[in-house]
DNA sequence: ACGGGATATTGGAACGGTCCAACTCCCGGT
DNA sequence: ACCGGGAGTTGGACCGTTCCAATATCCCGT
């Protein structure tokens, strides 16, 4: 049977029968020493440290959390981890997360689509002790039967509304209005914008369209749609001021983001249009692209940083009471004035 | 103890015990059902399936892993989630881990650098199954600690050179002279390169100066420290080209990486230098910061998908022979040439 | 010398799975 | 009637922890 000493290949990680053996105590007395229990001789402890040192133990965390039914671990998925966007989240998130003890697992949704992976489930399996959804998600169902069983925090979209499942998102109507109300304060009468999906889309859009609205300008608002991306907000831009004009261009775009705002910067550039002197130009989100100095873009600001912080307290909130009914933030946008936007000439 | 039924708040999830009752059978049956034995026969399969439904039955993947001693989860640290390169890298890994029933857990090394947490610590106590470090990494020490008990590739740096570790990196001084070739071979002779820090920045600098050194314009050849930042970038570049000019000013420059580009693009645009007439300007990834239409900056092209499909491999090699020697894989880089480089006037 | 606490330490039962040896059928061959 | 064997199913040991009840040890007052 002997199967320690021969190890040739199968060398097991120490257990923490081990190491009681080595420190010549029993197992409970080193797990009472590893949660730092005050009724522990000091002789003892210091030969149960010194034999967890020797034998670089790490508890398992898999028998742990096993009989403590805690994993100390939330899990986080995420729309898209090339949206710079997520990463503020993130970084609030976790800031209020490791504050209380726990660690935070990734994944990100978009490669589990592709895949036809389910992250929900995994985490599920791994008994995670709360989940995070950050931005719009592939699979609104599983986040269902998820919350079933879980604390659940859904940050950074309005979408899914389900009962035990606490939102956090920015009001994105209002920074649409803000945004609009700018160009509008700066004298701008005809106004586009490049609109996304989903209920963010529709939300920005709605402001955009209220906006307008009540300058009494329903007549100079265009609305045209267009994919996330570089790529969409040129096109968008090119559909709306390249063209034949019917009518007279828009002399300002509120974009959906600001990835695609930087597609529309390059469409008017390409088109012999100088922003902001032709055009003002407005994205959303005020992403470390909106700050780079060779775009410097006006844009909404959306304090992704503090959204993660909100969304680690409100998961916390409901780790401690799972049954109490759903609650639903808004966090307020402001305004973010860069080199893009000037009154018309 | 009667403990399922009364159930007010400490509705546990369901075991496979519970499933077993339901469908009338042992849990071992369940057991082998779940793992999709042949030799279940059909109705009882049908039921047990049947029930594991109808109580929404998720095995615990501690458990599991428990007994089976392996997670089919391996931990990926990532240096910074903000960096768009590792996004790409994260997408060609994923691809081929999960190809092998493999799932990723992410941890954002910043960020554990932060709060103090050593996520090489988290992943060694849930046991995965193996370790996969994108980019520079905070902690080499824990790294080769970890590498003691698991398969561990480093991936995107050629840094901690570890007995049992495998390194995926970019060949960078090779891209370094790709770079550097192109900008002579358009006639410059002043080429100044911001340096980064590090392996890779050493590298790189290393890489342009034996380009510049075999031109025979090591007279020409000008290196400016900066921080692999945006605005690491601008200040570099105010500093090569702003300032009283000692000696003539270079016509080019080559850039650590993009976002460090970039930042020299518009510090360009503000000395009212045009690029690339006035400044031919290279960056170094290829991440969609290059691409984006209103920036079109030239730069080395670094196959991050490729380089996260080479890791997967590569950890699934040493995961089938952990003994074997590390292997040291260097990926070509090719150049993308965009519109920021061009002849001299 | 001895009972009574407090203090320190220990054995063993969970936790929820997997796996293996053993057991029960049932059928066909002798 | 009996045996052999394969297919289907089951109980129980085990994985590495935590936690609780039980025990061992010590110090103190009487």
């Amino acid at each position: 049977m002997e199967r320690s000493k021969e190890g040739a290949g199968g060398e097991r990680p120490p257990t923490i029968r081990g190491v009681a053996e080595r420190a010549g105590v029993s197992k409970s007395l080193v797990s009472l020493v590893i949660q730092g229990s005050p009724r522990v001789s000091d002789a003892k402890r210091q030969a149960v440290l010194a034999a967890i040192d020797e034998l670089g133990y790490r508890p398992n965390a898999a028998a742990r959390s096993l009989v403590a039914r805690r994993t100390h671990t939330v899990g986080v998925i995420v729309n898209d981890l090339r949206n710079p966007w997520f990463a503020e989240v993130l970084d609030g998130l976790n800031s209020v997360l490791h504050a209380h003890g726990l660690r935070m697992l990734m994944a990100d949704g978009r490669l589990g689509q592709r895949t036809g992976e389910d992250f929900t489930r995994a985490f599920l399996e791994l008994r995670v002790d709360g989940l995070v959804a950050v931005g719009t998600l592939p699979d609104p169902d599983a986040l269902a039967t998820a919350a079933a069983r879980l604390p659940v925090v859904v940050a950074g979209t309005h979408e899914p509304r389900l009962p035990r499942v606490d939102t956090i998102a920015n009001d994105d109507e209002r920074g649409a209005r803000l945004a609009t109300a700018h160009l509008i304060g700066l004298g701008h009468r005809r106004i586009a914008h490049i609109a996304g999906r989903g209920s963010v889309g529709a939300l920005r859009r709605r402001g955009f369209e209220a906006a307008m609205a009540e300058a009494g300008l329903v007549d100079g608002a265009v609305v045209e749609p267009g994919e996330p991306t570089e790529e969409g907000g040129y096109r968008a831009a090119v559909r709306l001021l390249g063209g034949p004009a019917d009518g007279p261009r828009p002399t300002a775009v509120f974009a959906f983001n600001d990835i695609c705002a930087v597609g529309a910067l390059s469409a008017a550039q390409e088109l012999g249009l100088d922003v902001p002197r032709d055009l003002s130009l407005i994205g959303c989100d005020n992403t470390y692209l909106a700050r780079i100095r060779h775009l410097w873009l006006s844009s909404v600001n959306n304090t992704s940083g503090d959204m993660g912080r909100r969304a680690g307290r409100c998961l916390l909130e409901r780790m401690a009471h799972p049954e109490r009914a759903a609650e639903r933030q808004l966090v307020a946008p402001s305004l973010e004035i860069r080199g893009t936007t000037a009154p018309p000439r």
